[in-house]
RNA sequence: GUCCCCAUCGUCUAGUGGUUAGGACAUCACUCUUUCAAGGUGACGACAUGGGUUCGACUCCCAUUGGGGACGCCA
């Protein structure tokens, strides 16, 4: 058993990268590099009317999101096709397979499959065993010479030595055919394993219609691919140890496909939200810096350079209460932006006191007046003034914090004038005066 | 419909014949507190059903039920 183990991710380009197939990346992955071995990327492009163009960036580009590395290709069915058409005939002249007319002209070939029932151990599900009448003859080169499925992968994994098929659960019934023709091929056989698919929240396979499936969308939002990646992993595996954050190192030790379960798991995008969420609190800061400043740019937030060491700050501010990068949209505005919209319930329910104008002249005056303008010196102001004033902290603070973010709702008022910066904070006051 | 696969809290799971069935997300309390989060503490909550096997079943076997998947000249 010293041989090395070699494993493929074969994607055909005919959508964006989804969730599912990412996992079965993943799985695939963190088989080989366990044992190892070799992970290689394969399109299966066979199908050129289904084909679209920006499929394969999406595929190769959320495997490099998540940090995926293949040790070979990515290699191209397509150009194989000579190869296949060389077996189908091989499979023709053994009796194996026999030329019929092809539905849109040409004749297509269609193999033989052999009586009996075939067996195979699979890796996560242990026995199986399927009739083989039940499945009958099936189509491997169309009326115009091109290879199925079924023809073009078994050809290919064979010549590209894959020892260790790890697949959906979608495709089972498609390993005793491809049994059959690595052995109607001479071929040795590779071992088969079949991932359970990943559900929507109604149980049944996870689609477009369950929202959110494209790898895409994580990144565009902001979210960490050792998040995900963390995620997706425990999703069907588990390292038994009652942890659930663990690093991609530990998943790669700690691997095993007898370890994946065989229940169908449902995607669940809240908890995918949390992880994401302890990951963003912890704080890896460089990497998140990068994605935070780029998501921040795209929505224009962020004009030219970025000051990483206030971008550091404002991600302080708001790590613990953002699940994904893309919520600074929504909770951060006030930091970013020139003008801000104050939200009018608060407006109502903090502004229309007889006090205010009065308060924030004065508060206005002491900020301006401040040279360090730091959480602490900023408290100390408005603690001062209220207890001058003879109102309670909350009474200046949920005002002020309405005047100079527009909203009800913040992270702490002085660390967030303090990140916000002098010249916006009396300004913002200032407003509010009139 | 036929075949295949699967079955522990709502969800992700630990459990491999003897456990008060453990953890996490979500939910709900309480706590902390300048708001909201985060954090801390706690609560709620599961072995689908029926037969076996066994001194003893969540764990093994069978059936039922339920769910999913496959039945393309798609991959």
């Amino acid at each position: 058993m010293s041989e090395k183990v070699r494993v493929r991710f074969a994607p055909s380009p005919t959508g964006y990268l989804h969730i599912g197939g990412a996992r079965t990346a993943l799985f695939n992955w963190l088989f080989a590099r366990h044992k190892k071995g070799q992970f290689i990327l394969r399109i299966e492009d066979t199908d050129r009317e289904r084909a679209q163009p920006k499929a394969l960036d999406s595929i190769i580009g959320g495997l490099k999101w998540l940090g995926l590395d293949w040790d070979e290709g990515p290699f191209y069915q397509s150009k194989f096709i000579e190869k296949h058409r060389h077996f189908a005939q091989v499979l023709v002249e053994k009796g194996k397979a026999r030329r019929i007319p092809g539905k849109e002209g040409g004749d297509a070939v269609e193999f033989l499959m052999p009586p009996g029932e075939t067996r195979f151990d699979d890796l996560v599900h242990g026995k199986i065993k399927i009739d083989n009448q039940e499945l009958g003859n099936f189509v491997i080169l169309r009326g115009d010479q091109t290879p199925t499925y079924n023809l073009a992968c078994v050809v290919d994994d064979a010549f590209l030595s894959i020892t260790d098929v790890i697949r959906g659960d979608d495709h089972v019934s498609n390993t005793p055919k491809q049994i059959a023709l690595y052995q109607a091929l001479d071929f040795s056989l590779p071992r088969f394993a079949h991932l359970p698919l990943i559900l929507g929240a109604d149980g049944s396979r996870l689609s477009k219609r369950h929202g959110a499936t494209a790898l895409d969308f994580y990144q565009e939002k902001g979210y960490l691919p050792e998040a995900v990646l963390n995620y997706l992993a425990l999703l069907g595996w588990s390292p038994k140890d009652n942890r659930e954050k663990v690093s991609v190192g530990e998943i790669i030790e700690k691997f095993s496909l007898e370890g994946v379960g065989k229940k169908g798991a449902i995607f669940d995008s809240e908890k995918l939200n949390w992880m994401n969420g302890t990951y963003l609190a912890e704080g890896n800061s460089e990497k998140m810096l990068e994605i935070a400043a780029q998501y921040l740019k795209s929505i224009g937030y962020i004009k030219d350079e970025v000051n990483p060491e206030w971008l550091k700050k404002v991600l302080n501010l708001f790590k613990t209460r953002i699940k994904y990068i893309a919520q600074l949209k929504e909770q951060a505005d006030f930091l970013f932006l020139d003008e801000i919209k104050i939200d009018a319930g608060a407006e109502e329910k903090f502004l229309k006191r007889d006090y205010i104008p009065g308060m924030f002249k004065q508060l206005r005056e002491r900020l301006g007046e401040l040279e360090v303008f730091e959480a602490g010196e900023i408290e100390e102001i408005c603690r001062g003034l209220a207890k001058e004033l003879g109102v309670k902290s909350g009474d200046l603070i949920h005002p002020a914090r309405v005047a100079v973010t527009g909203r009800a709702v913040s992270p702490g008022l002085f660390e967030t004038m303090a990140v916000m910066g002098k010249e916006k904070c009396v300004k913002r006051l200032e407003k509010q005066i009139i």
